[in-house]
RNA sequence: GACCCAUUCGUCUAGCGGUUAGGACACAUCCCUUUCACGGAUGCGACACGAGUUCGAUUCUCGUAUGGGUCGCCA
């Protein structure tokens, strides 16, 4: 009972880190760190036809921007590598001889060779499943050698969970139906079977497979849109699993405390974006200004906007935090901030001029600016609510004109917050700007 | 076709023989409010079906249906 826990995510490394391989790395992740024991990343790539380098480095990054750290593998090293499977051809080979020695083993015309099942009953202790019984009886004998000499997935997987010594196999539930032949597989070697784990499956919101195509299939287009790793990270712990716990949103060393292989569900659960997308918002409302401004930064950039020269940026695009899920929407909510050419929506534009006291009460406090001498957010409060004294209105009709012009837009933080943000000049030559061009 | 897994609001789920079947997301309404949001409140909304076991089934058993998966010299 005193085994070392040693869980492996075993990608090949033919396309992007899918979701659902992510979540199954996740739950490995989860489980190692929760017994103190180890994470495996190893490389299935003895299909060479299909595998690239960029593949791999995309299911790395994949890992790394999820924070999943990998005690052994690629990069990192460990005392049972190496970690690719096109590397450790020769111990397949011995293993492969010790089946051979045993009988087990018989080829085909062509070269291939086949590997003999027991063809007993054979049963599954699955954590997740429960005990699952195979007849092993209809099924033809597999293939584990191609005739080139190169080992089938069954074998290599199977090989290389002996020979680096895995605990548990947590793996897709697709996997489950094929377990009894690594089970036969290892009984043939002489070797104890691993425990196992099937998790559910991930369904697209239509119910079927998720497939490339689908919206956040691949886990690098969270990234792109603006996803905070934690959030995907909470969000994805969430989908076939459940902690007995009340809240949802938990950050990542709670999970790992909580973190039970035994309460993973065994159904398959649809992926929701709209879910995702909210754990997203919990997770941004929770960054400091700095940290957010380092978030957003390529959202800016690629964007266009230039935030070196601000000192105020940080503060700004924090101002608008709370308005947002995405990291991806900020540009379109504080490009105002960083620009004095900032565009104004048509919509807003009919809208103030069908009223003709507003371009007065604007030139009001255009007139009334420079008697306010506290730029702070107040002072700028009771300067607006003077003019709208005098000018027998109440502030509620001045602030929306003064939106509009400061900002371009009918949404958005504080007219105060915005005005104080960029400063009393700017402030005054915006609402110029709008009285002569735009109104 | 054979075998395997599953089935609670639209979605993720709680439930582990007796509950007004709870929560979250989404949606709707209201409150808050200079806007947009946040937040708060309320509403909408589910035990696939049929037998059996039981004093009593969402819960246990068996069928049926539906969904998913596996049966590759892919992984």
């Amino acid at each position: 009972m005193s085994t070392p826990v040693r869980v492996r995510f075993a990608p090949s490394p033919t396309g992007y880190l899918h979701v659902g391989g992510a979540r199954t790395a996740l739950f490995n992740w989860l489980y190692a760190r929760n017994r103190g024991g180890k994470f495996i990343l190893r490389i299935e790539d003895t299909d060479e036809a299909r595998n690239t380098e960029t593949a791999m480095q995309a299911i790395l990054d994949g890992l790394r921007w999820l924070g999943l750290d990998w005690d052994e593998g690629p990069e990192v090293g460990g005392e049972f590598g190496p970690y690719f499977q096109s590397k450790r051809q020769s111990i397949y080979d011995a293993y492969f001889a010790k089946l051979e020695a045993a009988g087990r083993t018989y080829t085909e015309e062509n070269g291939a060779v086949r590997f003999k099942f027991s063809r007993e009953p054979i049963m599954v202790a699955d954590l997740v499943c429960g005990d699952v019984h195979f007849a092993s009886t209809e099924e033809p004998d597999m293939t584990i050698r191609r005739p080139d000499g190169s080992y089938i997935f069954h074998f290599v997987n199977v090989v290389d969970d002996i020979e680096m010594k895995i605990s548990h196999v947590i793996r897709g539930e697709d996997h489950l139906s094929n377990t009894w032949k690594h089970i036969d597989l290892m009984h043939a070697l002489g070797s104890h079977p691993p425990r196992y784990a099937h998790i559910p499956l991930i369904l697209n919101p239509g119910g079927s497979k998720m497939s490339k195509r689908d919206e956040g299939a691949a886990i690098d287009s969270y990234q792109k849109s603006g996803f905070l790793p934690d959030a995907v990270f909470n969000y994805l712990c969430l989908l076939g699993w459940t902690p007995r716990s009340e809240k949802e949103k938990i950050d990542r060393q709670e999970l790992v405390t909580l973190f039970d292989a035994a309460d993973i569900h065994s159904s398959n659960a649809r992926f929701d974006m709209a879910k995702c997308t909210w754990f997203n918002a919990q997770y941004l409302r929770e960054l400091a200004p700095e940290a957010l401004l380092g978030a957003a930064s390529p959202f800016l950039q690629s964007a266009g906007i230039d935030t070196g020269s601000n000192t105020h940026a940080a503060v700004a695009v924090h101002s608008v935090k709370e308005k947002i899920s995405l990291l991806s929407e900020i540009p379109a909510w504080a490009h105002y901030f960083f620009r004095e050419d900032y565009p104004f929506e048509e919509e807003v534009i009919t809208k103030l001029k069908a009223k003709t006291e507003n371009k007065a009460l604007l030139q009001a406090v255009l007139d009334h600016l420079p008697s306010i001498s506290d730029w702070s957010e107040s002072g700028f409060t009771i300067g607006i609510e003077s003019v709208a004294a005098e000018n027998k209105v109440k502030p509620g009709s001045i602030l929306p004109l003064l939106r509009f012009a400061l900002s371009g837009q009918n949404r958005g933080p504080n007219v105060a917050t915005i005005a104080h943000l960029i400063g009393q000049e700017s402030t005054a030559n915006r609402i110029q700007r709008v009285l002569t061009k735009v109104l």
